[in-house]
DNA sequence: GTTTCTCACATACACCGTGTATGTCGTTAG
DNA sequence: CTAACGACATACACGGTGTATGTGAGAAAC
């Protein structure tokens, strides 16, 4: 019973294809043949190359919801909480495929909804509960929730984007920039407008 | 000598149908079909799809930027000329094709690295003035420009995007949301913490 | 133990969309 | 009058997705 040998190969190679070629650059011939099999076999395992796509995805964001609440859950602050997840999360777009996949192309494969869709589920959703533990504990000036919360989830974006284009050899000091101009940024957001630093 | 005019009628149906339907979900034929020719009048004045779609976006970008010069031009402190332009940026936004066309569709249809090439010309490289003038006259903290410039360019897209989601109705009250929200973040990256209202 | 059923794949094909090569018609220049 | 060129239309080749059908091995039924 080697099916599920075979899923994971499939899933596999697909990962790392969409990630290298981009996903409409990527044929679902060229996914088979790295994983050894024919088409049938791939769309034996999936739907459709957008659910391929979409099983591509939902593994790499499982990951990092997975990461981000171990090394958030002992943090009792808020804000404290919320910057911890921020470093976690930029920590993991250090792997270059993570940023291409998910924000890159994402959207791009998915369509914009179906994306949006998808993510309410992994970064869009812990996005969310972050900034309305923030807004609980009062940290947040008082303005819609939804848009900050979006402009938020588009800001961790950016940084994914921005590292995922970053050469290697230069992507510790840029992972530090996108964490202090975010920063920089989220203390905007604050009813007092006190920088206690960083950490 | 109607050729002006066909291809006048084609770029006007593209940029309807692509911002309806999406790069990927109109075919060639479509707009030939609606701008009432054929799909050899379509490649006989573009190149190809893309040589379209970047035509489209061209053609809106320079209507932005014309738009955001004239309404700058005037004011001489480079913090306010920046919120004139961030106002008239969501103004334009306002308008459902633009945002979608520019911040969804594009990197979708280009592709990541030659919409930023494109995006350099027009959005990318008006942001990159502002906040080199920013921290020019020292408003900034010291932190990589190119970083702080990404950053914002994101912020806006961010913006695009959200408007061009956001029903009619809502538009207004979503406008001004956006507005108080980048402008928070933005107050964040100043080197004085400091926020004047609003203005 | 042979038949049958099903799972896990392979093969073959239909369809759609792009791009390209070629054909046609009207206009203009010489 | 014809030769050339611009502005299209027509026809076709190619690549990619999705789907329908074929196949072989193992489990289950009897």
């Amino acid at each position: 019973m080697y099916a599920d040998a075979t899923r994971a190969a499939v899933l596999d190679v697909a990962t790392r294809l969409f990630a290298e070629r981009g996903y409409a650059g990527t044929a679902l011939a060229d996914v088979a043949a790295d994983a050894q099999v024919t088409r049938g076999a791939v769309y034996h395992h999936f739907s459709g190359k957008q659910a391929l796509f979409e099983a591509v995805l939902a593994a790499q964001e499982l990951e990092l919801i997975e990461r981000i609440a171990a090394e958030t859950a002992e943090v009792a602050d808020p804000w404290e909480a919320a910057l911890a997840g921020l470093e976690s999360f930029l920590d993991r777009c250090c792997d270059p495929t993570y940023g291409r996949l998910v924000w890159q192309e994402g959207p791009s494969a998915l369509g914009w909804t179906r994306w949006k869709e998808c993510e309410k589920e992994y970064a869009y959703g812990l996005v969310e509960q972050f900034v309305h533990s923030l807004r609980g504990a009062g940290y947040l000036r008082p303005s819609d929730i939804n848009t900050t919360v979006w402009f938020c989830f588009q800001l961790l974006g950016a940084a994914g984007l921005r590292l995922a284009e970053t050469g290697e050899e230069d992507k510790r000091r840029m992972r530090d920039e996108c964490s202090a101009v975010i920063r920089a940024m989220l203390l905007g957001l604050r009813g007092d407008a006190t920088a206690p630093g960083g950490g």
